[in-house]
DNA sequence: CTTGACTCTGGAGTAAGCTCAAGGGTTTAT
DNA sequence: ATAAACCCTTGAGCTTACTCCAGAGTCAAG
């Protein structure tokens, strides 16, 4: 099949595609004629296995890791799969646990906040952020000013 | 302060300060002779808001918004600022909605391989990619064979 | 034989948030 | 006086995953 029904299956476009194919995820088997791209049954489902890697948080370049094994299997242990969806997932944890850390400090913001028609001088979110604490990574012991750099 | 100063303070890079001056964040108050940027103690003291705004997840966008707010605070609301953080907080809701989707997937892979030194040929992790369903948006009734687009 | 749909290549642009490099002045200490 | 450390500007590059554009060839229908 041509590049446009491959798209349509799939319901992704032309230019992702062409571009999987720079990244070398994804070769068409064959060229016709006038050079355009053919691609069997093997390659959508190839394209599918990409998709679907897509759909659980792999990037490109993982995918393309994933490939390598798919494509030789037998050189491959389950180990091997597996830790790789073990480091996603330690990936995926450090950004839950950063999300979290914003949700955290946002609701906090948001529960000290009126939210009402006053003026925002007396907004307690833009007070909390002129003045928190979190930053200021000087002023240990005998260090009071720091005028002495200089 | 020049702004090797102000860096060491804030523990960021020249270039970094730079870009931001480049975004319209943060300006110095005087230029040296030399033509050196020079920071007040009410500079540094914006750069610190920035940076907390920072470390809760907005983005400089998002900063500059706030700090929209903040250099004309009697015109503005409470609400207009609490806004603000119920829409980072949205937002973050979504992207801990999709780490969580992928999370989940990538567990009930993850449980379901033995993880072993077994040939990649067996990996249920790999059998799933391959054949998984979440993708098929057809095959509705009566359409069980797409031959007929061409 | 022409029109429209499809395909090709190559290269540029987008968002975000920096980071680096080149080439050249300035300040400070010795 | 000179070297080190600091500062300047302009502009390019990085990452990710596309998306769009121009200019041109190809294919099927009427």
């Amino acid at each position: 099949m041509k590049i446009g029904e491959l798209v349509k299956r799939h319901g992704i476009s032309v230019d992702t595609i062409r571009f999987y194919e720079k990244q070398q995820l994804l070769r068409p088997s064959a060229r016709s004629d006038a050079g355009y791209r053919l691609y069997s049954e093997t390659d959508s489902q190839r394209l599918a296995f990409i998709l679907r890697a897509k759909s659980v948080g792999f990037s490109l370049q993982q995918i393309n890791e994933l490939l390598q094994i798919e494509d030789n299997k037998s050189q491959w242990q389950c180990s091997d799969v597996k830790d790789k969806v073990q480091q996603k997932l330690r990936e995926i944890a450090r950004q839950l646990a950063e999300l979290s850390q914003f949700q955290q400090a946002l609701q906090q913001l948001d529960e000290a906040c009126c939210g009402g028609s006053i003026s925002a001088n007396e907004c307690s979110i833009l007070t909390a952020l002129e003045q928190d604490s979190t930053v200021k990574p000087e002023q240990h012991a005998g260090e009071q000013h720091n005028k002495e750099h200089n």
